[in-house]
Order: C-alpha cells, then structure tokens, then sequence
DNA sequence: AACGTCGGACAGTCAATACG
DNA sequence: GTATTGACTGTCCGACGTTC
C-alpha cells in the first residue's frame, strides 16, 4: 500500500491518502496541510493535530480517549463592513493566475485539487499496511459522522494472530463502564486500506470484531458510544484534566 | 526520548460584495 | 440568483523547554 498526501480520507492522518496501485505518482508531491473542522478540546489545548475520529489518535494514544470531544466553536462576528473589492475582469474571470503545479509538470484540472506532495512517512505510516498495530490500530475508529460530511470510509480489520479472544467471557458486570478492550497481546486491530490486499500470512483478517460488534462504518461509532460516553468529569466544556494547561488563544467576546 | 508549551503560519469558513 | 472576495477564526507545525 502506498500512501500520498492529500487528505480526503477522514480519521487517516491528515495528509495521507491512498493511491490504487499504478496511480501512484512517480515522485513525491507535497501537499497543502489538511486540518479537522473541529479538533478536539485535549489537542486544541495542546495545539496538536487532531483527527476527525473520537476518540482522536492523540488522545487514545495518551490514554485520555474518554475526555475527547469535540471542540466549541464560536460564532462568526456579523455584520462586519467588508472593503471594496478587486474587479473582475471583463468575462467574469478573476484576476488571477491558475497555479501550475511546478513540481510535476502535469497539468491539472481545473476545480480539481493539483495532486498533492508526499511528505516523509510518518513511523506509524510504514510498512505495507496502514498503522502500527501498537498506535491506532488498538483503537478501531471509524470516525464520527457528520451532516454533511462525505462517507468517511474507515475500513477496519482485525488481526488476530491467535483466535479471538471471547469478549464475553471478560465478563463487563453491569454498571461497569463497557469500554472497549485493553489491548490484547493476542489481539490487534489495523486500519488498512481499500486496496489493501492482504497475504494472510501468519494473520488473519476478519471486518468484524472478534466479540462480534461490526467493525465497517457505524453511523453511531458503536465501538465507542456507550464506551466511551463522558466522564462525569468531562462535563462539557471541562478544561480540567486535560492535556496541556495552556490558556485560550483567544478571549471569548 | 517523551512530553508540554506556545508563536505564528497556514487553512477553512462564510458574510459581504460583485456580477449576470 | 450565483460567484467571488477576503476578514475572521481555528488548526497545528515546529522550535524550544521541561521532565523522566
């Protein structure tokens, strides 16, 4: 699997997309870095890349998936008096230069984003198939889906070297929180994609959990709703707790 | 090495404005 | 009505400091 920059696939780190296998540009492409609509209160206090998953890869990689959510946004000021504007040209056309990506010649569509530059992979990126299974890939996360937002295609995939474990026999008691699994030596959860094809190899893959629950989109995350509802102390809009102590950017009103 | 902090560049949004 | 502009706002890169 190679993976290119660009975006486009929610939940996958942000600039990497994947190419089906002969598209895949001769060189590198650098893309225009790609950001969530809405970052999660833990890396926006921090100032770090987030995902559109919940919980995101930062927090589940630091252990505080159950304080992810989403971010609030505020309001846009109304009523602002905008500047007089350039003229367009005659025929409607803008005053402007259409980029011609200098890198590789191709040209590009126009309305079509110019194919986007590969950045160094990431660690977690190498490797033939998506994660790491000991990063994300212990958290199966597909990402929350949003009016509006185009399918956000999270394939997921198990691989259980060994079979899976019976969740069940875990015995989640009433009451207590159903999070999901501890990761398990025995068991590991990817991320791969589409075109993966995979040698089964010493693995197995299989687009269901082992304790039964679909893995392939949820429209209601089902591996984290009731897993990880909030805390109690994640109230809302807590800042408490969070990582990063650091003040707002900016004043509210 | 891993993590936190933070300044500031960059990207996305969307109301105001231009235009047919 | 749609298209375009550009100010505003949020995201997160990357440098630096701190802690283990």
């Amino acid at each position: 699997m190679t993976m290119h920059p660009v975006g486009g696939y929610s939940s996958m780190p942000m600039h990497m997309y994947p190419f089906p296998p002969g598209l895949v540009p001769a060189q590198p492409l650098r893309s225009k870095r790609r950001q969530v609509k809405n970052a999660c209160t833990n890396c926006q206090k921090a100032c770090k890349k987030c995902d559109d998953a919940r919980p995101c890869l930062r927090c589940v990689k630091y252990g505080i998936a159950e304080e992810c959510v989403d971010s609030q946004r505020k309001e846009r000021k109304k009523g602002v008096k905008r500047g007089p504007y350039k003229k367009r040209d005659g025929k409607g056309n803008s005053v402007e230069q259409i980029d011609v990506p200098e890198q590789t010649g191709i040209p590009v569509p126009q309305g079509m984003p110019p194919p986007s530059a590969s950045p160094p992979m990431p660690p977690y990126m190498a490797g033939p198939v998506g994660y790491a299974p000991s990063f994300y890939g212990q958290f199966p996360a597909p990402p929350t889906p949003k009016p509006g937002d185009g399918p956000a295609y999270y394939p997921q995939f198990y691989i259980t070297p060994v079979p899976p474990p019976n969740h069940n026999g875990h015995g989640v008691q009433e009451g207590e929180p159903q999070g999901y699994p501890q990761p398990q030596p025995q068991f590991y959860s990817a991320t791969f994609l589409p075109y993966a094809h995979q040698p089964y190899g010493p693995y197995m893959m299989h687009p269901h959990r082992p304790d039964g629950q679909m893995t392939m989109p949820s429209p209601h995350y089902a591996p984290f709703g009731p897993m990880y509802g909030k805390s109690p102390s994640a109230g809302g809009s807590s800042d408490s707790g969070n990582l990063g102590g650091r003040a707002e950017h900016g004043e509210d009103n």
